[in-house]
DNA sequence: ATACATAAAAATGTCAAAATTTTTGGATTT
DNA sequence: AAATCCAAAAATTTTGACATTTTTATGTAT
């Protein structure tokens, strides 16, 4: 049986919340993670208390742990100030940064946008969604790159992270709705 | 000897790091701070790591937890990035919020313009300084509290706490050159 | 002196058990 | 039937001891 570090449990539950392994919405309680892990409750907890911080995971004292809510609402609401801290991050390396970057988002740019134009014209498959998904995240991670503000891009990170774990919990509704509902 | 509940302990941390008690960029020890809470050294951990989320702590693995750095650069960020969603959360509660809103925020706004005046008008003294701290923070709160949108009040919450953390650890600099910075 | 290796000390992380709090489910009352 | 109360069960938090890792201090060789 696998062992893991404490390193892997923060990855493992990373992942199963980015994809909804463990659903939004979804209480989840450290005695039942225990076994799996092979490791106390209170290592689960101490990993918990640190995804918490991204906002994958939200806490109340004496009530524990749930994977974020997720809700129509939400979603907008989390796409909306995505798109927010983007075109500030946007902002800032066009007027900070150099030739590199423009090159590096020039290239990642392109490659987007052949996808999305795809699939405003297609039926939407699970296979576009994941070209998609991994498209999209060069394209913005090169966006802010650039923009030399450390606060910036560390929120934009979390933000990133709460948006994949509700869009992915919704990727059907997501698929079909997107493009409309951030304008 | 006082006994502190952990809510306690987590205020009583919150208000030393937000008025720079615990400087930024220090060190801190849950060992050290053990015998002034009459808790263990895990407790004491659980709530740094409620403190990391915000940001006025930071957290590295077998690193332990610091008082969030500060310097001019990371400050004049902060500044920033604070304005932008100021910015932001007033310009979705003029699309989205009723009369109730526009009242409160226009007295708010009317004592902390007042207060600004007489600033750039007189030497500053702590007493300025603490009078427009909490004006200001009222002018904010009610700034953005018509947004509807969760994402950013959260989010701002977090920044303002780590902008007064850093503005406190630098207030005579601050206070000389913060209305030329953020512009 | 500087750099490097090593040992001692300090700090951090993990655990399992105990204490506390919340939740659950059934019985009783309105 | 709905609400209230109570006790049992489950979940969460706290603790103190122990294991691991990092930091500091010391001594040795270049």
């Amino acid at each position: 049986m696998k062992t893991y570090s404490t390193n892997e449990i923060y990855s493992d539950l990373y992942d199963q919340l980015i994809n909804a392994v463990i659903p939004a919405g979804s209480k989840i309680k450290p005695v039942e993670l225990q076994s799996k892990y092979g490791c106390s409750t209170n290592t689960i907890r101490d990993t918990l208390l640190r995804l918490s911080k991204i906002g994958l995971v939200t806490f109340q004292m004496q009530r524990g742990f749930r994977a974020r809510e997720t809700s129509p609402e939400k979603r907008a609401d989390i796409a909306k100030f995505r798109v927010l801290l983007e075109q500030e991050g946007a902002a800032l390396s066009i007027r900070k940064a150099g030739l590199d970057w423009e090159i590096r988002l020039n290239s990642a740019h392109h490659k987007l946008s052949h996808i999305e134009t795809l699939m405003t014209k297609q039926n939407l498959t699970d296979e576009h969604l994941l070209v998609w998904s991994s498209a999209e995240f060069e394209f913005h991670d090169a966006l802010i790159s650039g923009c030399a503000s450390d606060i910036l891009i560390e929120t934009y990170g979390h933000i990133y992270a709460q948006f994949r774990q509700q869009f992915v919990a919704q990727e059907r509704d997501f698929g079909a709705n997107y493009f409309e509902s951030i304008i």
